[in-house]
Parts: structure tokens; sequence; C-alpha cells
DNA sequence: ACAGTGACAACAT
DNA sequence: TATGTTGCCACTG
């Protein structure tokens, strides 16, 4: 629940606050920058867990929606209280997102962190 | 200690 | 392109 030290949720959370407003980048791609190149679906479940975050101070927003599936699509599951909801910030962050709810990563995908940056994360 | 869970991903059909 | 299947993994009771 609210552990202390540095866990994978908290990697996660670090990586997602780094990308900048108008990109995107995949739950897997994040998974392999902290050296977990086959752990995809916990970063969903880290970016999960944000709904259960109370309203701490301490903790610094975390922009969720900009982490979308390897294909550019929006994989939150309910449509009308998830999906829609997501897309409609995204747009207003400049980003385009079609009607069924993809996006195009050769345009919009963030190029990641580089090495340095990960190891800051991830010491 | 261990089985269940889920906002994934790759591959098959 | 659209499903379905299988492998993965951190976290939870």
């Amino acid at each position: 629940m609210n552990d202390q030290g540095p866990n994978f949720y908290d990697q996660v959370y670090a990586v997602v606050r780094r990308i900048p407003r108008g990109k995107v980048t995949s739950y897997g791609r994040i998974a392999s920058m902290l050296g977990h190149p086959n752990a995809a679906r916990a970063v969903g479940y880290a970016l999960n867990a944000l709904k259960d975050k109370p309203d701490d101070p301490t903790f610094a927003p975390v922009p969720w929606q900009r982490v979308v599936n390897s294909q550019g699509r929006i994989s939150i599951v309910n449509r009308e209280h998830g999906a829609n909801v997501q897309a409609k910030i995204l747009r207003s962050e400049g980003v385009v997102v079609s009607e069924d709810l993809r996006i195009d990563l050769k345009v919009y995908l963030w190029e990641g962190l580089n090495l340095a940056e990960i190891e800051e994360i991830v010491k």
C-alpha cells in the first residue's frame, strides 16, 4: 500500500512524469527502460494503482494518460468512463486520437530517456 | 507461502 | 484488421 523505499511502481511513476506534453509511450517501452522488458503488465498495474492514491500532497501528479499500448491504442477497458476520458485529455495536449482510440506512434511516440537519466531513477 | 489479478505484448489464426 | 491464446511480472490478500 504505502511503501517507503523505491519500488517498481515508483520507478514507473518517475518515468511517466518525464513524458513531455504532446507525446506518448507504451507500457512495454517503460518496462524495458527500467530493465524489465517483460513487465509490461506490471506497468499497467502500476498506473491502475494511481486511482487508489489518496490526495497526498507529497505525491507528485503522474500524467498516466500519456501511456498507451504497443499498437498506439488506448488500453483502458471501460470506454465510457476510462478510454474516452484518456482520449479527451490527450487531445487537449495536442495528440490526435482517432475515433476508434488510435494514435499514430510515428508522430507522437516519445523518444524515451537516455541511460544516465534511467540510472538516476533506478538507483 | 501461494494463487489470483490486470490500463501488456507477441504470435497464431 | 480483428479475435483468441499464451507468456510475463509486480503486487495483493
